[in-house]
RNA sequence: CGGGGCGUGGCGCAGUCUGGUAGCGCACCAGCUUCGGGAGCUGGGAGUCGGCCGUUCGAAUCGGCUCGCCCCGACCA
């Protein structure tokens, strides 16, 4: 390609409204504009990079098997309704009604499509497994869209979903695709793991999230460095320290505590550790009020406490609720005289003894309350956040925080939508059973997003080669000299020929300019021809990632950027 | 949805308090000089000051309403 006939309206200065790398230098680089709050228009240079990712991810998914299909971005309410989720999903499914007033929503996500599709046409076992995937379009109504293509209203997904017989087929199509997705994000470039993860509104059993290390992620992923258990912040297990306090219990006494609600100020004036308090937290479930108790210095993990409570929707409870239930404002809740409330504990709590507790009275708390003597659970599980510190609970080695980007995500879904919307097939024995189903998705404009932030300097992106919308950088310094411009074009046509992608920077722009956009829009390899090097029969080649710049003959140059382009190649490529 | 902020040429901003000629830098166009890390000079094009209503002789500026965007929080893959 030629720049002079290309469009990439590059941008000196930083946009106001970009927060992290990749969203700075994709404005700037002229890849992406936004049109809207979350939506993105993509430029030529932008779509390139996309196209690369998708053709790595149609690769490795057909080696797998899986068939690409094309799917409705608009899909009617009535279908929805067969799994729930027309209910369930909350605002993020943006809904409308055509001139007929039916009800449609722009798809967030395509289970109930896709099983629709197959569930009057798939009957028998002998047509499993089955793997159908597609690329394209999702829409989610964020609550707040942000980061430029990291949280988008609209991005591109890839979505595939499973169907086998039995669950033995699932694990092992689940395993492909684990797999698959491994080798897709090796091939971009990336350093990622897999954690284990919730599942959300998709729903299921198992699920794992492919994370990318980065800064800028939205996720915490604890890992043991150990045994290298990894899981999402709120999957994330640890091994509670057995407590067995050795102390006497010490007599129940309520004391004044005025105006103190949080637990640094109830700690701090009774003089004890955050550890100490017994937060109660008053949560709403659709089965109605529970109280979580857990220790001052932890946070809830909500999904957590659903999972153990067997409930779909937790929340915390409105302040109203809460002084109707504990008696007292928000602050004082405790689980002594709570009446009407299922207590929850969490197993940090099991063995304390003579903590603080709300006392359900304003500006009163309890101090040396002891569970068995003065109040009891009804239940006790993990319901907490781990912290650092916590310990893995398989080796018991201290775990890491990390932050990281998930760019896929794999889930086995088991019956859930083929019980709920009847797509049944028959066994070998003549008996009708439901599908056992995956799904597995990955984020196609995120993974580009996250590429950057692992792959960037201060000057501009530094692309992995694979996903690098051109490979070459051809970079004649002044376009107005005849035998600068002579050789640019003839190494052009020869680069092209040799199968390499290269954009030709014919534009009559001083060299700084050059080198500035070039280094901008992070292309792995350039060229220079220039006034230094021509009258000697040289040119210059130089990776973006480095700093040295390498004279070679000019009849060399085809072949020196050839077997550059398949070392970078060759790192990425396994 | 709660809190905060911002809408002035393609981008970044000043001007708004104290009403009266709409300005700066970058980008864009032309010419000349320059030419290896975002050149200099000269000339030029481009703005319903987010929108509507109001106050006023007169509104980017004051008032009301409204739309959009950004940040923090709640929420979420």
């Amino acid at each position: 390609m030629r720049l002079t006939r290309y469009y990439m309206p590059t941008l000196r200065e930083k946009p106001a409204e970009a927060e992290i790398f990749s969203h700075q230098f994709m404005l700037r680089g002229g890849m992406i504009r936004k049109l809207a709050s979350g939506i993105y228009s993509f430029l030529p240079l932008g779509y390139r990079v996309i196209r690369k990712v998708e053709g790595i991810v149609r690769e490795e998914m057909n080696a797998k098997g899986a068939l690409e299909v094309f799917l409705p971005v608009v899909q009617p309410a009535e279908l929805w309704r067969e799994t729930g989720r027309w209910d369930r999903f909350g605002k993020e499914l943006l809904r409308f009604k055509d001139r007929g007033e039916r009800e449609f929503c722009l798809g967030p996500t395509h289970e109930e499509v896709i099983t629709d599709l197959v569930r009057n046409e798939l009957r028998s076992y002998r047509q499993l497994p089955l793997n159908l995937y597609q690329i394209h379009i999702k829409f989610r109504d964020e609550i707040r869209p942000r980061f430029g293509l990291m949280r988008a209203r609209e991005f591109i997904m890839k979505d595939a979903y499973s169907f086998d017989a039995d669950e033995e087929g699932l694990n092992r199509s689940y395993q492909d695709m684990y797999d698959a997705y491994s080798q897709i994000f090796r091939r971009c470039g990336l350093r990622f793991t897999a954690v284990e993860a919730e599942t959300g509104a998709i729903g299921g059993d198992v699920s794992h999230e492919f994370m990318v290390w980065a800064e800028a992620g939205e996720d915490v992923i604890v890992r043991c460095p150990q045994c290298g258990y990894t899981a999402n912040i709120e999957k994330a297990t640890f091994r509670p320290l057995l407590k067995d306090d050795q102390d006497q219990e010490g007599p129940l006494e309520k004391i004044h505590t005025p105006r103190m609600r949080t637990v640094e100020e109830v700690t701090g004036f009774i003089g004890v550790s955050p550890s100490r308090l017994v937060k109660t937290l008053i949560y709403q479930t659709e089965v109605g009020f529970v109280a979580l108790m857990i220790p001052g210095d932890r946070e809830v993990n909500e999904a957590k406490a659903a999972r153990l409570l067997g409930v779909s929707e937790l929340r915390l409870a409105a302040f109203d609720d809460v002084e109707e239930i504990s008696g007292a404002p928000v602050g004082f809740a405790g689980p002594i005289g709570l009446k009407g409330v299922r207590l929850v504990a969490d197993r940090t709590l099991e063995g304390m003894k003579n903590v603080v507790v709300g006392a359900n009275e304003e500006d009163y708390h309890y101090v040396n309350a002891n569970p068995g003597r003065d109040f009891s659970w009804d239940m006790v599980g993990d319901i907490v956040k781990a912290k650092p510190g916590d310990l893995c609970s398989l080796c018991g080695v201290p775990l890491e925080f990390s932050r990281g980007i998930e760019v896929g995500h794999v889930f086995k879904l088991g019956t859930k939508y083929s019980e709920a919307m009847g797509a049944f097939f028959l066994d070998r024995d003549g008996v009708e059973r439901p599908f056992f189903m995956g799904c597995y998705g990955i984020g196609v404009t995120r993974t580009a997003a996250a590429a950057i932030e692992q792959h960037h300097d201060e000057r501009g992106i530094i692309w992995p080669i694979s996903i690098a919308p051109f490979e070459c950088y051809l970079l004649p310094t002044n376009w107005g000299r005849s035998d600068i411009k002579e050789v640019a074009e003839a190494l052009y046509r020869e680069l092209l020929e040799r199968g390499v992608d290269v954009l030709l920077d014919d534009r009559e722009e001083r060299a700084g300019v050059k080198f500035n956009d070039a280094d901008l829009i992070g292309v792995p390899l350039r060229v220079t021809i220039g006034e230094r090097g021509i009258r000697k029969g040289m040119c210059e080649l130089k990776l973006r990632r480095g700093k040295d710049v390498r004279e070679v003959p000019i009849r060399d140059a085809i072949g020196e950027v050839v077997s550059a382009k398949e070392a970078l190649f060759k790192e990425v490529e396994c």
